[in-house]
DNA sequence: CTGGTGCGTTGCACCTACTGCAACGTCCAT
DNA sequence: ATGGACGTTGCAGTAGGTGCAACGCACCAG
């Protein structure tokens, strides 16, 4: 929409490639290299290019303070709010949206099953984080090393005759929560409740939060609740596109 | 330098501290509204910008995607070089370039020793690992998890009387190197070899690689090549710098 | 020492394309 | 209904971006 800062901004990906001297940008560009100079000049004044000892640009560190800054300051629980009320509104029952943090797996939303019969749970409790489904999917996503050192630290109670016994049965259930890309947790914490769950991933691939449907059996029994895994997989993506920035729609020119 | 590109690129900073709409980011860069929609759209084509569903605009995730390719391509061996002939010239030993790799440490650079007796060592070659100074910092900045899990891995040769002796020994002495932020390698690996290292850092402030200078007892003693670490330190810092786009010049506009 | 080539840089005249304005559409709250 | 807030569009004027040509400089070969 506007030609100068589209050339300007054209430079970026160009320069992400490697390292490019001032006539191969122009040539790039398609323009007069005294044009170019000065689109790298502002570039260079903001930090985002950078100048290398033999005079070649290159991409700069505030490009990484910037997307670093705005990882900081990106808020998921604002981002996946209304796709967990949508999601409510379709099934009713509650849903949650955890993070994992320090050694512990906390829900950081929730929204309340529309049926009477409701489980129990609270915004910024630690979920127990030897069953939980969305634990599973937190801890999955964690290095093998640091899986391993974290199984080994906790504690395995035995809420139910379906909870995880141990670390090494708790390991192996991660491998394949890993491998699927989503979770269950089938009377693990209460005998009557079950809940399927599904990760939300950064732009870098990595799990940053997970999201579950959570019902009493008395509602609806685990076969049914597990129908409505596509269901939470699409609103998991969703968020997970929202937060990661991927524009879903028209074609960005090369 | 270039106006429209100067304002578009101001909008960046202003989104990293988290979402605006059209009317606040028209006000912080001094414009009409549809100035800053104009740019903003750019922004957006380009996918720095993202809209989210309230239509408030905040960065995008091409920018992680660029910072992270510019990452993968940016080559150290090329710009730690000739700071590493720098240093070979001022002190006359041989400076050894290296980084980790797959449970491996590698030396990827060397300037040799202008001495006639030099250190024996190949580019490529897999240094050993528990006693090579460059080693012990580029595993003692690994997370604690990772470094206890290769530690336990490894195996812990005799090369001389002063090698690290097994994995207790090693972990303690990573510990050191780590709060220390150098590290050396006196007659651990061969007899008459000493050596002192300092880290290269990224943006981040993680370690990426890490630099040594060498020289056998029969040219200087370890106390005498220990008088050059302030030398070391600073060459690896200048490396640090350059590698991380840190613009050590001139104001950049607020 | 000299002439040549390749690079980044500068000043300038032309005219593109960026700007601000004002008007419109839409959505919400009153 | 009515007012306000906000994003969006078309347009006329001119700010400022563009390409050209010339310059300075470093490097290399003759």
């Amino acid at each position: 929409m506007s030609q100068t800062v589209d050339r300007a901004l054209s430079i970026l990906p160009l320069l992400a490639e490697g390292p490019a001297d001032l006539g191969q940008v122009a040539d790039r560009l398609g323009v007069h290299k005294s044009t170019a100079l000065r689109l790298l000049r502002t570039l260079h004044e903001h930090g985002l290019v950078y100048r290398q000892s033999d005079q070649r640009y290159r991409l700069g560190a505030r490009l990484f303070a910037l997307a670093q800054e705005a990882m900081e300051n990106l808020d998921i629980r604002e981002i996946a709010h209304p796709h967990l009320v949508r999601l409510n509104e379709q099934c009713g029952h509650t849903v949650h949206l955890a993070v994992h943090e320090e050694n512990e797996v906390l829900y950081i939303d929730k929204v309340e099953s529309r049926y009477p019969v409701r489980m129990y749970s609270r915004i910024g409790k630690p979920v127990a984080i030897t069953v939980a489904a969305v634990a599973k999917l937190l801890l999955a996503d964690l290095p093998e090393p640091e899986r391993r050192a974290l199984a080994d630290k906790l504690d395995y109670p035995l809420y139910t005759a379906r909870s995880t016994p141990n670390a090494a049965a708790f390991l192996r259930e991660l491998e394949q929560v890993r491998e699927q890309g989503w979770a269950t947790d089938l009377g693990g914490h209460e005998e009557s409740i079950n809940c399927v769950a599904a990760p939300v991933r950064g732009a870098d691939g990595r799990v940053v939060a997970a999201m579950s449907v959570s019902a009493p059996n008395v509602v609806v029994t685990a076969d049914e609740l597990l129908t409505l895994l596509p269901q939470v997989r699409r609103t998991a993506d969703a968020i997970s596109g929202e937060y990661s920035g991927r524009t879903p729609v028209k074609g960005t020119p090369a």
